[in-house]
DNA sequence: CTGCTTGCAAATAGTTTGCACGTTC
DNA sequence: GAACGTGCAAACTATTTGCAAGCAG
């Protein structure tokens, strides 16, 4: 484990989740300056190997990480861009019945469920466009 | 309404659904050799903007394209690539309770739902992976 | 030492855009 | 012939990779 592995963990640690790779890597560099993206990349991946961080894709491109113990859904709005977590009992369900109808096991975290948040969705999305 | 949008049209309803972009190209071209990609993605957006055309993104990158009309959720399998096609209804009780739950209309279709098929929740993915 | 990790630059995949030209109505 | 559609090349975004050099155990 080198130093930038030890600034990314406690970026992710100390993050609220919702952090693309782009954000971790500024993070890691406030504690280590000459910290690459793609190393970023590349310690993610080692992490994910290990099974101690997942990441989810949120809309057009983007993907997002978090520590796989804190396991969420996520709904992204469209409009504003705000993500909101969603305990994974709420999806349940719908597992159960891909499974039970389709012989399909969802990872329902992999994606999250993009929509309008209940501001948004309140007529008008005077918001600014979040992709 | 051009020729090369007239093959688009064509090929979008001769398809069963789930082409991409350049699987639509390749096809426009066997009526219409010359149709650049770019053509295509021009033309599909201007279906979207109609609302006669949908595009779902399958996973890593990659989205499908289809005519709104045929109004059905997608399961794709991370294993074997395979896309199944789901009720609408099934996924409505979800959309319910995420609306009463948090205020969230979810565009429920805009995602497909990952994770595996029958075939290669058995066990055994020794099935090429298709990202 | 020996190998995993890094920085950099360049490659990739999927999609978008600027521009000058060609078609459609 | 005005407005819109098209081909091409180049730009863009998010991510990955080859390589030579660096640090950890």
């Amino acid at each position: 484990m080198t130093s930038a592995r030890r600034a990314l963990l406690s970026a992710l640690v100390g993050s609220d989740g919702h952090l693309t790779a782009e954000d971790l890597a500024e993070r890691v560099r406030r504690l280590q300056p000459d910290v690459h993206l793609s190393t970023v990349y590349r310690a993610l991946d080692a992490l994910e190997a290990l099974g101690v961080v997942d990441h989810v894709h949120l809309g057009h491109g983007r993907a997002i990480y978090h520590l796989a113990d804190s396991a969420h859904h996520h709904l992204a709005c469209e409009s504003c861009g705000q993500v909101v977590e969603v305990d994974p009992s709420v999806l349940a369900p719908l597992a159960r019945k891909l499974s039970d109808d389709y012989g399909f096991s969802v990872r329902t975290r992999h994606f999250a469920l993009v929509g309008l948040c209940s501001h948004c969705a309140d007529g008008d999305s005077t918001v600014e466009r979040a992709t």
